[in-house]
DNA sequence: TGATTTTATATCGAATTGATATATATTAAA
DNA sequence: TTTAATATATATCAATTCGATATAAAATCA
C-alpha cells in the first residue's frame, strides 16, 4: 500500500493536515498497522491534490507554518475504493528485538536479559494504552476489531517471552561457563 | 538494522551465498524477522568486501553465474557484537491487511469474507510450518525461541479472527441494507 | 512436452527512511 | 520560577531500501 492510499484513508475518517495524519498511524485509529513519515506524506499530498483526489484549506497560524487541512474529493474516494480492490499485499515485519534474540548465545546474560526486560516493558506499555482504548470505546467497529486484534497480539508476544526467557539464558550462560573452566 | 549486519549475522551460522542469504530470511532460521530483496543484499555485501568484514570464495558453475561465497572475519565477527550492543529499535508492521479491515463498512460482505478468508489461509499454512519445524528440531535455543514466538503469533491472530470476524461482517452488511431499503 | 519453480548474480529507477531545518506554544520538571 | 522538554506544523534531502527487470539453465511438475 502506496502512502497516497494511505493518506486516502485517513482522510476518509475526516479532514486533516500531514502533521495530523502521520498521528493517526502513531497513536491515532491506524496505529498498529504501520508507520509513515513526513518524508513520504507530504509528497504524496502535494501528488494526491495535484490528481484532484483530494483539497486543501490554510489556516493561517501565529508563530507557526500555516495549517494545511486536506479533504478528500469523490475521486479520491473512488480512488481509495479501486485500491482496496487490488490484491492484499503480504505483511511485512522488521524485528530488531527478534534478530538479537538469534544472537542469544553472544550477549551477556545481563546484556540479554537487559534487552528482554526492556522489550517487555514496550509490550506492558503498549498492552495497557491498548486496554485503556477499549475502555473508551470507538467509534466504528473496524476500530474495535483492530484493537483487539492487536492486544491479542501483544498479549501472546508478552506471554511468550515470559514463558520461554529462560531458554535463552540458558544458552547465554553456556558459553560463559565454558570460558571459565 | 542496516543490510550489512544483517548479512554479517547469517554468515555466522555458516559460509553463504547472496540468494542464500536472502532465503534464511525466506524460509531460513531468520525466517518471520525481516526480508531483506536482493538489491539491498548485494551492495552489502561489496560493501563488506571492501571493509574486510567478510572473504569470498567464487565457485564456478556451467550455466550459471559463479556461486560466491562469503565467510565471516574476525573485524565481521567484531562489527557484528558492536552493532548488536547499540539499542534496540522499535519492531516495524506494515499490514495490508489490517489496512483493508479499516475499511470494512466500504467494502462488499463477499469481498470482506474473501480477504479474511485469504488471510486465515495464509495463516493456518504458516502455522503448519511452523509445527513442522518444531517437530523437526533445532540447532541453536534461539532458533526454537523464534519459531515458538512466531507460532504463539500467528495463532493469537488466527484465533482472534475467527472469534471477532463477525464484528466486521456485520458493519460490512449495515451499509448495504440501507441501500437495499 | 511444455510450464513453472529453483538456482544464481546484478542493476536501476522509484519509493521510503531518518535526519535536519525552522519556529513557537505549551507542559513538565528542577 | 526558570529551564527543559514535548507538541505543533511544514518541508527538504541524502542515504537506503524496495520492487521490477535482465540473464540463463537446471530441475521439477503437470
Amino acid at each position: 500500500m502506496d502512502t497516497k492510499t494511505l493518506c486516502l484513508g485517513v482522510l476518509t475518517r475526516g479532514d486533516a493536515s500531514g502533521y495530523e495524519i502521520k498521528k493517526a498511524f502513531e497513536d491515532g485509529p491506524f496505529g498498529h498497522i504501520q508507520e509513515i513519515g513526513f518524508g513520504s506524506i507530504y509528497p504524496a499530498l502535494a501528488q494526491l491534490l495535484k490528481d484532484d483526489l483530494v483539497t486543501v484549506t490554510k489556516y493561517a497560524q501565529e508563530g507557526r507554518p500555516d495549517k494545511k487541512v486536506y479533504s478528500l474529493t469523490a475521486a479520491g474516494r473512488l480512488s481509495l475504493l479501486d485500491a482496496l480492490a487490488e490484491p492484499t499485499e503480504a505483511d511485512k515485519v522488521r524485528s530488531d528485538f527478534l534478530f538479537r534474540m538469534m544472537f542469544a548465545d553472544l550477549l551477556s546474560p545481563s546484556a540479554l536479559e537487559a534487552m528482554i526486560d526492556e522489550r517487555m516493558s514496550v509490550l506492558t506499555t503498549a498492552i495497557g494504552r491498548l486496554e485503556q482504548c477499549e475502555e473508551d470505546g470507538f467509534d466504528h467497529a473496524s476500530e474495535a476489531f483492530i484493537n483487539g486484534y492487536a492486544l491479542a497480539i501483544y498479549r501472546a508476544m508478552a506471554d511468550y517471552i515470559e514463558e520461554h526467557r529462560y531458554q535463552l539464558v540458558g544458552a547465554s550462560l553456556l558459553p560463559e561457563r565454558a570460558v571459565a573452566e
